[in-house]
DNA sequence: ATTTTCATGTAATCTGTTACATGATTAC
DNA sequence: GTAATCATGTAACAGATTACATGAAAAT
């Protein structure tokens, strides 16, 4: 089973839903730190049914095709529990970090006018997810408690990146300037 | 241009090196940021030659073929140098993220080891990071200067990380007890 | 003797993105 | 009437992982 695969038995944890609400589903707050569209969400869910994860109700459509609503069954939820405990794969991908290990290769002003952005838009997104969290409870026994803990990362995702893209060009306004 | 591809430029604007270096390279502190095996190098440190941002220069080699040692070119310079300011992509893709939005679909002590394993590992790199940022220096004139950036993103991550799943963990001890 | 390091490649597979394709209903 | 929303799919391509393949030299 892949990770989206998971990431749709997550979503449909919380109840029944058709693909095209999976989509929008997937856009917030997962979608912080996993994304999907639905070219991808589509052929997943067909395999979820496959295998018995999930199970399909068909109804009719607006559009040509039948509407489809998804609901996980026992066998789907007890995988999904066997995998949440299980260490999770760390694969880095971060194009901030990599243009970091090269900031010399570029101009220091630009590169300074690039990381006071990007710590503007962490900043930005800071306040938003506070914002978000101050209407939401922060009790471990509501069944909304994981969009609690995915916003709360993101705040200190961000606020972190934040503060390093400021001291980064910070620094690098210093460049060719006497110590 | 795929970001492998600036990644290995960026690796060859401090020098010449083999594919099997630049394997190695890609592995600290880039890695930290973005991963790569050398089945993905090889082909692309092919590509970059014949689009003219490296030459190649072969010698005898250990094994059956020749050693072939990159050099970035003029070209290859300015293509990293245009694409460093451009705002970067973020691709959010962290299963850390993800179990967290489910964590309610699991065992809460098992997710609260989980997340104290989490924050230990964060930990251990918090302080492994600036035992190295110690040695260092900080000096953005520094042709270095990028590993020292990168260290840091690293600290401020794994920082924020830890302080994060520890308070998750302390959340999800709590469940099912009085208030 | 055996394992690790040096050194390069390909093939099969999996995952993910972009683009194409269809069509009803609702809101403006 | 035009655009957005609802709703589902496929195809082509790009990016990434795992496994297969070879072989010398150096270290244990």
């Amino acid at each position: 089973m892949s990770t989206l695969g998971y990431a749709l038995l997550s979503l449909l944890a919380r109840g029944p839903a058709t693909g095209y609400e999976l989509t929008r589903l997937m856009k917030t707050p997962i979608g912080h730190f996993w994304v999907a569209q639905h070219s991808q969400i589509y052929p997943e869910l067909a395999r979820l049914a496959e295998i018995g994860h999930v199970v399909v109700r068909e109804d009719a459509g607006p559009g040509p095709r039948a509407k489809k609503t998804y609901t996980i069954t026992e066998s789907g939820r007890e995988a999904l529990t066997r995998w949440l405990p299980q260490p999770p794969a760390v694969v880095p991908r971060s194009e901030i970090g990599l243009k970091a290990y090269a900031v010399r290769s570029a101009d220091a002003g630009e590169m300074a006018a690039l990381y006071e952005a990007i710590a503007a838009e962490a900043a930005g997104k800071v306040a938003a997810y506070r914002q978000e969290l101050d209407q939401m409870s922060d009790d471990p026994d509501d069944p909304r408690f994981g969009n609690y803990a995915v916003l709360k990362l993101g705040v200190v995702s961000h606020q972190g990146m934040c503060e390093w893209a400021t001291w980064l060009a910070t620094r690098l306004r210093q460049v060719g300037s006497p110590t």
